[in-house]
DNA sequence: TTTAGGTATGATGGCATACAAATTGTAAAT
DNA sequence: ATTTACAATTTGTATGCCATCATACCTAAA
């Protein structure tokens, strides 16, 4: 049945009509960022609609990033935040976080980061390499006994390797799992004892090679250093 | 001065802050999914608001994917798709979309795929594979005039590969990238003579390698396919 | 002249009401 | 028991009104 009759009735809202005419202008570029739009009066004179089905319109744009509204100023196109692309990510993972994904993180940590630290060797820029090694000074410093504070920096340093290869696509991929790092500690049963040493080596020796851009280097040093890190989880994983 | 006075004037809009009412109910799972939302009357003297208030919030939501409304029937929690979630990437690289990323996709390819190719061949099912198998019989078939099809075929392909994974991680991050290879043909010159068949034996050798479940060898083949494909698409790369 | 303060204007935010259109359930009719 | 018709419920759209905020302009005091 579904090969012969298909959907004729897409009821599509007046509201959602809108909503796709103004983000085809948006995409089409006829409504460039930063171009202020007219006010909803003019624009429910141009599309010939109430005013309520317009805001309505505008809401949804303005929900998915698309446009800014500023009370008592007006309405203009925005550029596309990565975060706002991101942000739909985040939610979508975090409502199917479970030990199945806890799985595919490390599965795609394993197979990607040694790729992400050559590139971010290829790639990186000054700024990365200072955001690295800061984070590797205040890895020295933490207290040992601030478990939550020490993985988080240890999360954060991966990110900064992430963000170093200066690749769109590897920082979205990275950012959201980075998100989901937190809750994995929950399945964790605890640090183990002089571990801290060893990563901070690990961290140490990466860094070093991003600096000089070995990209081989980088990319060994972080395979030995998540398969040690990933024994280690696995281990003391939460098998339910 | 800060200690002592705090933000008043929270330029959080009312329907802002029901919107977020709401996900976080939904985020917490007090709202599962599937689960009928009260009607917009009931909603409204729950929050105290007026309904054009509630309204906006709804139309957010729903624009997010978080709900999904039915004129006439109610308004039901929805499990957000990944299709929801990557439409915002979508959005966001298609007004990114310059010659920069044209370079980062490549780079993106180059250091993924062959891990992809590894990653499909650990965890393929049955039908991943009858897909892949399918491209291929539909690659040999295609009328070798037919570039564009021809092309489109081989995106699939890649894409296919992806799916097989498994890991939404990696779909996530190569779907969007699938997305914007039609717009990469326009800045390649043309098609060469021949490659079609270099082309399809690579594609045969990563799925035999897959079938097999030999990660190593499918890493191998899709890492020469790609190197061949890239220095090809170096080669005739438009430089303006 | 400069500047603090007031004011007019136009923009979005929100409220209340009314009606249209779609869906669903129910009860009567066959 | 099935069909039909209708009523109730729910979302969609329209309209009018006022509140709140942003901005530009004007005015009067230093």
């Amino acid at each position: 049945m579904e090969d012969i009759f298909q959907k004729i009735g897409t009821t599509q809202t007046l509201s959602q009509k809108i909503e796709r005419n103004i983000e085809r202008a948006i995409r089409e570029k006829k409504l460039p960022i930063g171009a202020k739009l007219p006010s909803e009066r003019e624009l429910c004179e141009m599309f010939a609609v109430s005013r309520t089905a317009l805001r309505e319109a505008l809401r949804r744009l303005s929900a998915r990033g698309l446009i800014e509204i500023r009370k008592g100023s007006g309405m203009v196109v925005t550029k596309i935040d990565m975060k706002d692309a991101i942000s739909s990510l985040n939610l979508y993972y975090d409502l199917k976080f479970d030990e199945n994904l806890i799985g595919q993180i490390i599965e795609l940590r394993l197979a990607f980061e040694p790729e992400i630290a050559k590139m971010a060797a290829l790639n990186r820029t000054e700024e990365d390499l200072k955001n690295m090694e800061a984070n590797l000074v205040e890895f020295a410093k933490c207290n040992p006994d601030n478990t939550q504070l020490e993985s988080d920096i240890d999360n954060r340093f991966h990110l900064a390797v992430a963000r170093a290869t200066e690749n769109p696509f590897v920082i979205v991929t990275m950012e959201p799992v980075h998100n989901l790092l937190p809750r994995m500690r929950n399945f964790i049963y605890a640090n183990i004892e002089g571990e801290k040493e060893i990563t901070l080596g690990y961290h140490k020796e990466i860094v070093n090679a991003i600096r000089e851009r070995d990209a081989e280097r980088a990319y060994d040093k972080m395979q030995a250093h998540l398969d040690r890190n990933m024994q280690v989880y696995n281990k003391f994983f939460k098998h339910s």
